[in-house]
DNA sequence: GTTTTTAAGTCAGCCATGTTGACATATTTT
DNA sequence: AAAATATGTCAACATGGCTGACTTAAAAAC
């Protein structure tokens, strides 16, 4: 399957366009993130910080484990930014009822709200700039986007991107 | 999936594709970074002199301004890598001719064996990423990643070899 | 039922790479 | 001659990674 498409278009694996995407995954990404960090940074937050309240967010009662396996950090690192925001009150953490030893952490209504407000910025950003291609190109986004990940990150993504329609 | 050239654009606009992408964002750019940086490190350097070293080798004579605004940090960050580069010998550094004020870099044979041996790998990357995927995918990704961009950061991309224009 | 493993946390320190502010030097521009 | 520009430097600080060593409580294995 690969082989067949790679006949199709040969040109595209030429220097300038592996160059020309290098460049775009430097500029796209440092973009990206500079919006949402100028507004964490009024609360004294930083990147990181979201990043823990992003995937609580996403999966409520999720433990630490879990939550080092996605991030890919050591639990120190991890420690320094989740002890803050439980300290702050942006997350709380309740004892495992099947196994008492886990932390299963939560957002806060507060927490919930800087979820909200720094990943709005975000949305925001792919809602402008899907707005401005063909729908066929964010799927081109997306495709390309998940093909050079590895191949044991592709479980830690939530799926059905696309294609479920949901009524 | 089948119907999806039949689905009305704002469809891409809910939550859970605009949250999909941001997280292909996150864990895109970790992987996409996390080889090139694991070769990097097998030499002491970070990938902040890869930046260094790519973008010199991009436009060999840059002079020390336009670097700072292709890289957007501060003189004295950049200041700290390039005098580390400098030192071992991977840049070198002349006087420009018409303004003897500037320093115009130049990748030495060592810089740019490295430069080429770590820019390998994220063409790499990008080159098997790319022949998984059709070339309208391509396309996709190329205009989504241009449209995340600031208005400023267009010009600091480009698509043909050195056309650097000095004034 | 004792031992071992696991989940989580802590203390201490190191490193890379960003930041600000203040200042110096040479050169170009006004 | 004065002002602006290009570059560099010293010093201090913040963030968010890292390693290593160690503790506690609970679960799992024996």
């Amino acid at each position: 399957m690969a082989d067949l498409k790679t006949s199709h278009h040969p040109l595209f694996l030429r220097e300038e366009e592996l160059r020309y995407s290098i460049e775009l995954m430097f500029f796209a990404y440092r973009d990206f993130t500079a919006e949402a960090d100028t507004m964490l940074e009024s609360r004294e937050l930083g990147r990181a910080h979201h990043r823990v309240i992003y995937f609580v967010g996403r999966a409520p009662g999720i433990n630490v484990s879990e939550l080092l396996a996605i991030l890919n950090i050591t639990k120190q690192s991890l420690s320094r930014v989740l002890s803050r925001l439980i300290e702050d009150n942006y997350i709380r953490q309740d004892q495992g009822t099947t196994d008492k030893r886990q932390r299963l952490l939560y957002l806060t209504e507060t927490g919930k709200a800087l979820e909200h407000d720094v990943t709005m910025i975000q949305r925001r950003r792919f809602a402008n700039a899907f707005k401005s291609v063909s729908i066929e190109d964010v799927k081109g986004f997306m495709a390309v986007m998940e093909a050079l990940l590895d191949d044991k990150t592709l479980p830690l993504l939530r799926r059905e991107p696309i294609t479920r329609i949901k009524s």
